[in-house]
RNA sequence: GGGCCUAUAGCUCAGUUGGUUAGAGCGCACGCCUGAUAAGCGUGAGGUCAGUAGUUCAACUCUACUUAGGCCCA
């Protein structure tokens, strides 16, 4: 027996169901175990940071690996999937800092790192239950039993591995970072930080004149709004391909002007800051004035390298400013890296409150920002001040004490990824990107602009770099696995040494978090202690380290790495493409030479309704358990891949989720239950032989042709990683296909009652496309999908599995497929909409038969094909007979030029050409239509139309109503002859008595008789159709007679009529 | 400021290598059907394909620019 659904199913109860069986019967564990030895599919799970809430983002983002992993299980490959942890990091450590009720970052120092730590180690772990339960709500299959967890001792032992690979190859060095800070704060800011606290301020703008060193009389325009940066200029930028003019100044002489002698250069489109008359000297690139050298203007520091001459810049732009921008490297990000690429000097006079060093004599000691004006007087008094202006502008501010930030040079640890970033733009190539322009675009021009990694942080809570230092930074030493701590001697809390030597037996107790692994020193070559460099590392060297640190590797597992590098597939947020996808294509370039995942696929983020982005302070988040709870996880499963394609921007809306159930997973549902009912009426279990396609029914032939083109797009689809194709592939097809048709035109075939072949082959037809459909989209519906499944399977034992997620997916059978048969079933459905439409406006129900259609055709071959549907189409449309004619006189055509064609062959002269041929008379029509070629004159010039040039098609047929649709044209004859009038009463009648059955609440297969009462003309009618009308509703008697009691009085188009049935 | 993406019906989305009637679903109005029935089907209204210029015989489609929105980076 079939299990009977109905489509008031209660989709998450029945989740819950699914979910108790897979967890009792353990069908993910079996679903990897039972594809031992097979072809592995390597997917990495990006570890998300469990001390946030799960959000709808979540779910999406999930969903697109859970589908691709069951696919390829169900493909026939082995998929491990090791959830992991992203564990370390600020988050977690203002979370802390809130929990504490502390806000500066040196408070912990005094509250205790210790203490500190160990309530991020608890932190992290805030959230982990309700990710847990959406993990398993939302039926992810991910063994969060056994997952990596960044801050875990053999992790971060992975990664020190990984760092002293870098360090052994010197592709660790210390330099400086350019970090937005707080002066009065004292400390750095981080991006977040940042952004909370823009103002919009007035600051000085300034331009002065610096003098070149070759040229008498003449200077550099320079432009800055922040003055007391020139104290620490080193060199200018100039754009190389921007033009830029030398130009005279020109003093005022009587009415005309006369030369000054002085000259300044700046860009052209720059012209208007000058104040005074000039006239242009000469016009050049900036590439020219690359080299030149100029007279440096403040000169408190002595420094080795070559400074003050012009660099190329490719960030100079002419919006603002003079076209020549001033370096400083300490103090902004630009200059640091143009600096740093020429090997200049780096002037860093600012102590850590902001205020100039005593070696800044004209203003020691001042803080920078007030030191402005002097230094704008200064300049003034040295004449080399060209303009000062006020300068509006939205500028950084901190977030706690509103002071405006100072971007400001911070010795920094970086890894030197520009030394191997071209080979990371050529494994890039190797990458396949879903869509391929994150690939080409954002992820190629990060790779093209690569700059070395800023590797360290100031912070507390993360994976500590694993370098020890002397005093003076000359000695260092890289510690690549906790064996080489060995023999370290232990400080005591207070930092004094112990005398106390690290031991193998301590790696199992040692934390190689702050505080404790900053009490492991080394001796140095000259008896000086080496200590720990204070900081940590990035956390997204953490999670870029997975594919080998979560295999604890190569200290472990170096056969399971092996096999499982590089990753077949991963899948995150566009937001990682500067994240994970680097750091992981990165880490994994210089280590293992090779791209760390061969298939990527990214989705976009999820907006509200509206367009807008969710965040909680706008309150437009949506709750995933909710969703799940109110309408199941398959259907927002579902809902979130095909709504839009997923690497786009998806407008979030709740109603769209009970629109997918309603229409898809009611419609499956409500297919099932039909099949379910009807089989279990005739005891059909699938356990006679198959017969064969061939000698099924022509719509069973169709429907499976269908079905096998449904699975050939579906293949080639999901091995695209388009989810959202291949879902509403299923969708139009268990809609379209086989519900609104398919299952519709065969109900009578389910429910007659004799059984025989026809029967048995309408079963095994629909047996076989619900089959299908439910391991189609058992990736995508995986709940669902496993329920009908079991309660096919489980009726059949076709299939010896206990769960579909252990079954193969359908392999298409190419030799079922019947393009011909598929397209004249597509004519048969245009036929039968366009007779509907004709029945409508003609006010013509369905119900009253009618005499005949006309379809004109083309030639025999049309003839013929819709002859082999004429009985589908003429049962649909309750008409009698179809008439195809050829070139009947009746039928008037319509000629349409083919423009595809015509263009191609004529040109400019297509418009005048198509003019033409849409004024033919109707002779001319058939003169092509007979002969296949027609030579007409254009303008003078003679061509030949051939058949191909045109289109013909049925425009008007004399006497008959007629539509169209540009492909088909069909004619309605509407005329009701006395006999088809009887058998309309009959059909109307046959309905009135089912709707009875039906509110008397009767079995399918109950008998009755029927009683009626109504005028002869009627009377008669039904009298003379009683065959029909007995067997129809199952009725032993039809009598005339007064009716009694239970009766309903009904009208029969137009006659009043009393029916009244009794079941016996 | 730079890079990338997006803009088609009231809403959410399709739209093949450019080809002359731009489609679907939802919503709305009207009607039909009725042993799959709290479903289903049809008809209708609803479009300056964001704007401008260009390429072309022909542009929703290709190019440039503009506008608006989004993301990432400064």
């Amino acid at each position: 027996m079939f299990k009977e659904l109905t489509d008031k199913i209660n989709y998450a109860e029945v989740e819950k169901e699914i979910l108790a069986f897979w967890e009792e019967k353990k069908i993910f564990e079996e679903s990897v175990t039972a594809r031992s030895g097979k072809p592995q599919y390597t997917f990495y799970e990006g570890p998300p940071t469990a001390n946030g809430r799960p959000g709808i983002h979540h779910v999406m983002a999930r969903t697109l690996k859970d589908a691709f992993c069951r696919f390829k299980t169900m493909s026939g490959f082995q998929v491990h999937r090791k959830a992991g942890w992203d564990t370390h990091g600020l988050p977690v450590e203002i979370e802390v800092e809130k929990q504490i009720g502390i806000k500066h970052k040196d408070e912990i120092l005094a509250y205790g790192v210790e203490k500190f730590n160990q309530m991020c180690r608890e932190s992290v772990w805030k959230y982990k239950v309700d990710w847990e339960k959406l993990t398993r709500e939302m039926g992810y299959w991910v063994d969060l039993n056994d997952p990596y967890v960044t801050f875990e001792n053999n992790y971060i032992e992975s990664i020190w591995w990984a760092l002293k690979q870098y360090y052994q190859k010197e592709m660790i060095y210390r330099g400086y970072k350019i970090q937005p800070y707080c002066p009065r704060c004292e400390t750095p800011l981080s991006s977040h930080e940042v952004a909370l606290g823009y103002k919009d301020v007035k600051d000085p703008s300034v331009y002065i004149k610096m003098k070149l060193k070759d040229e008498a009389n003449t200077y550099f325009l320079v432009w800055t709004t922040t003055p007391w940066t020139l104290i620490a200029n080193v060199a200018l930028a100039v754009h190389p391909g921007i033009d830029y003019v030398k130009v005279e100044l020109l003093a005022p002489d009587g009415e005309t002007t006369k030369p000054t002698g002085e000259f300044l250069i700046l860009a052209k489109a720059r012209v208007d800051v000058l104040k005074e008359k000039y006239s242009v000297v000469t016009e050049f690139k900036g590439s020219e004035l690359l080299g030149k050298e100029y007279v440096r203007i403040f000169d408190y520091h002595q420094v080795k390298e070559k400074g003050w001459y012009v660099v190329e810049g490719s960030f100079v732009t002419t919006d603002s400013g003079s076209g020549i921008v001033h370096m400083a490297p300490a103090y902004g990000e630009d200059d640091y890296q143009t600096c740093r690429k020429y090997g200049l000097p780096t002037i860093h006079p600012v102590n850590k409150s902001g205020e100039f060093e005593d070696a800044v004599t004209d203003f020691k000691g001042k803080f920078v920002k007030d030191a402005d004006a002097e230094i704008i007087l200064n300049l003034k008094e040295r004449h080399i001040l060209y303009k000062k202006e006020q300068y509006q502008h939205s500028y950084p501010h901190c977030w706690r004490c509103s002071s405006p930030l100072l971007y400001y040079a911070r010795t920094s640890w970086y890894i030197s990824t520009t030394k191997y970033a071209q080979r990371m733009i050529e494994l890039n190539k190797q990458i396949n990107w879903i869509p391929k322009e994150v690939g080409e675009g954002r992820f190629g021009n990060w790779l093209e602009e690569n700059k070395d990694w800023a590797l360290s942080r100031d912070r507390y809570w993360g994976t500590p770099l694993p370098i020890w230092l002397s005093e003076d930074g000359k000695e260092m030493k890289c510690v690549g696995s906790f064996d080489e701590l060995i023999g370290a001697e232990w400080l005591d809390e207070k930092g004094n040494p112990t005398g106390k030597i690290f031991t193998k037996d301590e790696i199992k107790t040692l934390d190689p978090h702050k505080p404790m692994v900053d009490r492991l020193v080394f001796k140095g070559a000259n008896g000086a202690y080496l200590k720990r460099t204070p900081e940590l590392i990035d956390v997204w060297f953490d999670s870029g380290a997975m594919p080998f640190a979560q295999w604890h590797y190569p200290f472990e597992n170096k056969e399971i790495f092996d096999k499982a590098y590089p990753a077949d597939f991963i899948s995150e947020g566009i937001d990682q493409t500067r994240g994970w996808f680097y750091t992981l294509h990165s880490i994994g370039t210089f280590l293992f030479d090779k791209p760390a995942y061969k298939n990527v696929l990214v989705n976009e983020l999820i907006l509200d309704k509206s367009g807008q982005k969710m965040s909680k302070t706008k309150g437009n988040t949506v709750d995933p358990f909710g969703l799940i709870q109110k309408y199941g996880a398959d259907a927002t499963r579902w809902y979130l891949v095909s709504q839009s394609p997923v690497w786009r921007p998806t407008l979030f809306d709740e109603d769209g989720i009970g629109e997918v159930q309603r229409k898809f997973f009611s419609t499956l549902v409500n297919t099932y239950s039909f099949f379910a009912l009807y089989a279990n009426i005739d005891k059909f279990d699938f356990n006679e032989e198959v017969i064969p396609v061939t000698e099924r029914a022509e719509i069973d032939r169709w429907i499976i042709s269908a079905l096998n083109s449904l699975v050939k797009e579906y293949t080639q689809y999901m091995n695209e990683y388009d989810l959202t194709k291949a879902s509403r592939a299923i969708t139009d097809f268990t809609l379209d296909n086989l519900s609104n048709w398919y299952v519709r035109r065969n109900r009578r075939r389910f429910w007659k009652s004799e059984k025989g072949k026809d029967k048995t082959s309408a079963y095994q037809t629909l047996y076989e496309c619900l089959d299908t459909i439910v391991k189609l989209t058992a990736p995508i519906a995986p709940f669902l999908a496993d329920e009908m499944y079991r309660n096919l399977n489980t009726a059949t034992k076709k299939e010896s599995y206990t769960s579909v997620h252990l079954a193969m997916l359908p392999v298409v059978n190419e030799s079922a497929i019947d393009a011909a048969l598929e397209t004249r079933m597509d004519r048969a459905i245009r036929i039968v909409g366009l007779v509907r439409a004709m029945r409508m406006k003609s006010n013509l129900k369905v119900r009253q038969p009618l005499l005949k259609i006309l379809v004109p055709v083309k030639d025999q071959t049309e003839y013929a094909l819709l002859k082999s549907v004429e009985d589908i189409i003429l049962d649909e449309i309750n008409v009698k007979e179809l008439d195809a004619k050829i070139n009947q006189d009746i039928i008037k055509y319509k000629i349409k030029p083919n423009f595809r064609i015509l263009g191609n062959k004529y040109g400019k002269s297509t418009a005048k050409i198509a003019e033409v041929i849409r004024t033919f008379t109707p002779e001319q029509i058939g003169l092509i239509n007979a002969e296949g070629t027609i030579a007409i004159m254009v303008e003078g010039n003679p061509v030949n139309i051939i058949h191909e040039d045109v289109e013909i098609v049925a425009d008007e047929i004399a006497g008959w109503i007629v539509e169209s649709d540009g492909k088909v044209t069909v004619a309605l004859d509407t005329e009701i002859t006395p006999e088809l009038r009887t058998e309309g009463f009959a059909r109307e009648f046959v309905s009135r008595v089912q709707n009875l059955r039906k509110d008397s609440g009767f079995e399918v297969t109950d008998r009755i008789s029927i009683v009626f009462n109504a005028g002869d003309d009627l009377a008669n009618a039904l009298i003379q159709s009683a065959a029909y009308i007995n067997s129809e509703t199952l009725s032993v008697e039809l009598k005339k007679a007064a009716v009694n009691g239970n009766s309903v009085k009904e009208d029969i188009n137009g006659i009043q009529c009393e029916i009244s049935i009794t079941k016996i």
